[in-house]
DNA sequence: ATAATTTTTTAAAACGATTTAAAAGCCTGC
DNA sequence: GCAGGCTTTTAAATCGTTTTAAAAAATTAT
């Protein structure tokens, strides 16, 4: 096993009898340097094997090829959809994706920035965590580290915004169980520091607004954005006084999670309680749930960040960009529909 | 809005009197330096905001602080978990996760694996690709780049690996059947050019044999490792000449795809047919669901990956180390065995 | 041939840190 | 006041590229 040190491009150029100049050109394409040459040279380096060290490029350039992706919790199918989307369009642009699942911490969305920013990332696809400010935002653009917002928007901090009509969503999925009659509906989920949830609630109210229908405080249950959490919150969303028919998750996660518990009391989801959820995964889809929910485009969201960043490294000083993608209502068996109609 | 040019070590040293040397040296904690300067240094960093540039420190020091995570499929929530945790554990060593989903493809994988060596990265954590061969593998090793194979196995590459007893884990889940009663069990899933696969099969294999039952082919069904694809298979699982009473699905995405088509035939899992995943992903145990699987430890996975690998960076010429995790049956209701027992 | 162009190649200065051997300071105790 | 032994600090080389202005070579025009 002989420790042979690495190469450079000046063995490269010494073996080719040139300079390191015409080499690194050679490598980069440039129209300086002669064909034939480059021929030469890349065959050379395929020869001895020779592999480019980006990082003492991108110690000139400044540009890395690195881009952040950040979410709360890339466990969430939501979020692994909208990562694996923009993990694909980033590779096919010849980038790296350096992920940090922050599971909402704000020193741990911090520091991960920090360290993009120690890296010499060339950008950051940021779905923020619950409480950050505008002030935390603003230092990215200085820093030079364009970012793209992605789900959750923050007021004020006027970037670049691919996400969901969140309040469109929750319009659509509370009217709908308006339309099936029901009267006493009621929310479940949603960590409302987030611009996001915020929304969703936001819809929902709207709903019942337009409606004529009261806003019963009572019917709005916190809880964490998974099923397990909505499992074990359900039988006090049923125990109240005059207690809803109808559940509209905050996400599918929670609407799962209440679809599951229902079963469990030997309660039929859309017989017995009508059930909407919002955001469309895999597991919504199956026979033995059906769950009635709002469909979001999330490969589309994680390739129009991604492509949104491109477009900001190709020109810094463009206005923000923002693309709002339009949701739709996929009725199934969950929300009772299909006995009514 | 100044374009001020980015602070060095050099700006540091010269605001502050002293030499760049000891700007560093007080960055990394090293013992060279008083404390009193170290905290002047440490203080007028702060003031000035200036950051550390890795990239440059990494041209010397020929590490960067950066891990590779390459996965086929990370939307499938076995390998989600398994990143989170590795993301987790190489996060809290300051360790940044440079993300690569795969997709089954060779070109990929190998483009990633250049690229990890173009940016230095310190390691690699990888679940291989079907076809993936020792021969691309060793370069990897002469390449310094340190590498653990994580869930699948690369015959004869004898590297660092963390994984499940597959083999074990279907021998449980067919027993379990057998032992239930069943004589016709059929197969279904797996990519069968992965080790893991291939071992997931002898599982079944050897368990059926030690019962004296007969190995018949037509009870192996190929498809994709996903849910939709389990679905569309079923049907034709079936109608085949006295078909199967119990299914073990190659994973808990196959044997949940198995339960949904059962669902949608009219059929009760459990009851007219008994079902068996493997992996333990959270959909399985919602009570509509209810699949018998068995529990693989996926975070623990993640994390030992990582620390196999901090180990090795520590000391790259120890011999490799191996972990196979035990894995256990979970019995619900999809395999009948509450309505027998 | 020579001059005028055009095409290729190159030298050398970056980029922003680390590292090491040697120099400089600072204490001892005699 | 100084030899000897610490503790701190520093100068300078280094990592492996890019980049630009200028030199060299090749081509074309005269």
């Amino acid at each position: 096993m002989v420790q042979k040190k690495n190469l450079t491009l000046k063995d490269i150029a010494k073996e080719l009898g040139v300079s390191t100049a015409t080499v690194s050109l050679a490598i980069n394409n440039s129209s300086l340097v002669a064909e034939k040459t480059r021929l030469l040279v890349l065959s050379k380096i395929k020869e001895v094997g020779y592999v480019y060290n980006r990082r003492a490029a991108s110690l000139i350039t400044g540009k890395s090829g690195m881009v952040g992706l950040a979410v709360h919790d890339f466990t969430n199918p939501y979020f692994t959809e909208v990562c694996a989307s923009a993990e694909k369009t980033l590779a096919q642009e010849g980038r790296m994706s350096l992920l940090c699942n922050s599971h909402e911490s704000l020193p741990l969305q911090e520091r991960f920035i920090n360290a993009l920013i120690e890296h010499n990332s060339d950008g950051l696809l940021l779905c923020p965590v619950v409480g950050t400010e505008v002030e935390q935002l603003q230092p990215l653009l200085t820093r030079g580290l364009p970012t793209v917002l992605v789900t959750r928007d923050v007021d004020g901090a006027n970037m670049d915004f691919v996400g969901n009509d969140e309040r469109f969503s929750f319009h659509l999925a509370t009217r709908h169980l308006i339309n099936l009659g029901h009267k006493r509906i009621a929310f479940i989920g949603g960590a409302l520091d987030a611009k996001a949830a915020r929304d969703r609630r936001s819809g929902y109210v709207d709903a019942l607004k337009l409606n004529g229908l009261p806003v019963d405080e009572r019917l709005l249950f916190d809880c964490d954005n998974h099923s397990e959490a909505a499992e074990k919150i359900l039988p006090e969303v049923l125990s109240i006084e005059s207690p809803p028919t109808a559940i509209v998750g905050f996400s599918d996660l929670i609407a799962l999670g209440v679809l599951s518990a229902l079963i469990a009391l030997g309660l039929e989801p859309g017989k017995d309680i009508a059930v909407v959820g919002c955001d469309n995964i895999a597991e919504s889809s199956r026979h033995y749930s059906q769950l009635t929910t709002v469909n979001v485009q999330k490969s589309q969201i994680g390739q129009m960040a991604a492509s949104f960043l491109f477009q900001r490294l190709q020109n810094p000083h463009m206005p923000p960009q923002r693309k709002i993608f339009e949701s739709e209502l996929i009725v199934r068996r969950s929300c009772g529909a299909y006995r009514v109609s």
